[in-house]
DNA sequence: TTGAAAGCGCTACCAA
DNA sequence: TTGGTAGCGCTTTCAA
């Protein structure tokens, strides 16, 4: 049985196709009247037939799709899908939808994902990345195409942006974690190979961080890896299985710290008694984690919902200057570093 | 700057629409030939303009969209990301996107999802849930209108469905829990206020555990809940306030055990010396807590790729009878169940 | 107050 | 080997 469509309404009601319409629609402007009659004889056959617009139809017709996309680096990291929440959130109460895509952190699937996303005449894209020189092209056509465009990221941007940073939180981390005596902290670096400046924000501060304190750096104490727990466990098993570890640990990502976690407790330490552990996003689960997990915390959701006005914003008026909303971060002490080392020579 | 049309390709090409539409779509079938000098312009211009053919008129035309719905209960819980992810690498391998909803643990938002995504003219359906009468009208339209439809869920079903079953597995925990003594065991049973059957699986297999062991059913050790952590957690601290706690507690999914081994490391007791803790799902991150968790594995990218399958398979051939796949489940003993209490009386 | 018809961009049939 | 054109389902202008 196929779908019956506004001609077949039509028919059944006696009508026709533009009756049809204005009467779903609430009548164009206000120009056009139909009667209560009418009306009631084209509802009828509406709810008799089951007769839904076809959105496809629509769409060609009106431009619109109703629909905004959404690019993730990976479905892996839970801290996507608090941005992928907080956008379809935002969204659910415009009655638009979310085509979701994943990079798989490919920077091809990528591309690929941007140029479909365009041919389908999304309303709006939505793009969670801090490199995007391959997509370039295709962002520019978009921009040429007035489509709202919004970022999500660290990096500046000439391009609406819903802009976070690692950067404060980062020094703080570094200033606690020195405060508590350690001179010896490692770094687990991990991000996918393609996008290796994703992390630089806090492997600055990191660096910057021991300097001030006059600790020269130990290229040793900085493991790079990939984005999954277990490799972050297995980067924290190489720190801990150094001539001299460190006492610190700290991880660009919760992700990375729930492995390098395990890896410690693997060991026989205790966190923070033998070595703390300082991480960055503050996923859901990290508050729960035991020892709660010292983090800086980022507002994905929030994150996520201002990347959606912003889309929204600039579709109701193009011509705004590129606009930028910031979502602050901000370190929360937990349990993973809470005693201090009282090792200051 | 409007996005270019096949007719803007053509007349910078020199040639007339239709022949755009064969350079592009390989000739129809094998009838139509073209010069290799046509062929060569055409591209050209393609480049040239950036042009993109428009899925939507394709779509209206076609009467195919690429496009596969996905209506997942709620965007908080990892599980059904998992699951998600499973969808979206395999739908990413057949040139197919996902359209992703949450029905936000609402049955009207849900049955609303339903509504939008079948006027959207999806090419298939991806549903998680185990209850759906609120959907039957929808659901059934789908089916008559031919359009796969996949359900991921734990229940028998008249439609095509990747299914999994806690069953054995909550047989197994009963088992497990009660050869190592334990015989007040708590219950979390967290779900949605509208998806009450959620778990009954679970429960059942708990109180046939308990009465083969010739234990009396005490109702305060099932606590009902919400489905977040902190729920968990709530749920748990009434647990081991009790009068004589529980010596166990199962919870039925991942989220609520990370929130109970929240509650009972607060309280200063140890897992599993002093209480154990056992569960289901198999999150990614229940490996790495500290104790690693004890829990009944299933397989959701499994069971989301199954469920893709399911749907292509129907796409090719819509006469099939319903299809299962079955996904088992099984228990996984980690740390948090470990140690015997020797209390067998 | 209602209907006819153009046209959104594309594919594929038929004719040249 | 190429081009003309109908029609997918809808909205909206114009005419009746």
């Amino acid at each position: 049985m196929k779908r019956p469509t506004q001609q077949d309404v039509a028919k059944r009601a006696g009508v026709s196709r533009a009756t049809v319409s204005y009467v779903l629609n609430g009548l164009t402007d206000g120009y056009v009247t139909i009667t209560e009659e009418t009306r009631e004889k084209v509802m009828r056959a509406v709810v008799e037939l089951g007769y839904q617009p076809d959105a496809t139809a629509q769409s060609l017709r009106s431009g619109t799709t109703n629909t905004i996309g959404l690019l993730i680096p990976d479905m892996h990291n839970p801290h996507y899908w608090q941005i992928a929440s907080g956008v379809e959130s935002e969204l659910q109460t415009r009655g638009y939808d979310v085509l979701l895509m994943s990079a798989s952190l490919n920077p091809e699937r990528e591309l690929h994902s941007v140029q479909t996303l365009s041919r389908r005449r999304i309303d709006g894209l939505i793009l969670l990345l801090t490199y995007y020189d391959h997509l370039r092209h295709e962002l520019e056509a978009l921009v040429r195409q007035r489509k709202p465009l919004a970022l999500i990221g660290t990096s500046a941007s000439t391009v609406d942006i819903a802009r976070t940073s690692y950067k404060a939180g980062a020094v703080a981390v570094m200033k606690h974690l020195l405060e508590l005596g350690h001179r010896r902290i490692g770094l687990i670096y991990g991000g996918s190979l393609v996008y290796p400046e994703q992390g630089t924000d806090r492997l600055v501060a990191y660096r910057q961080g021991l300097q001030s304190a006059g600790i020269a750096a130990d290229d040793d104490l900085i493991q790079y890896c990939g984005t999954t727990i277990d490799e972050g466990y297995k980067a924290a098993s190489t720190l801990l299985g150094l001539a001299t570890p460190p006492t610190a640990i700290i991880t660009i990502n919760d992700m990375l710290a729930i492995g390098a976690m395990r890896a410690i407790d693997e060991r026989q330490l205790a966190i923070p008694a033998d070595i703390s552990v300082a991480s960055f996003d503050d996923i859901a689960m990290s508050a729960y984690l035991n020892p709660p997990l010292t983090t800086v915390h980022i507002d994905a959701e929030e994150l996520g919902r201002a990347a959606t006005r912003l889309i929204f914003r600039r579709l109701q008026n193009p011509d705004l200057p590129p606009q930028e909303t910031f979502v602050p971060g901000h370190l929360i002490i937990r349990q993973t570093t809470d005693v201090p080392k009282g090792r200051t020579p």
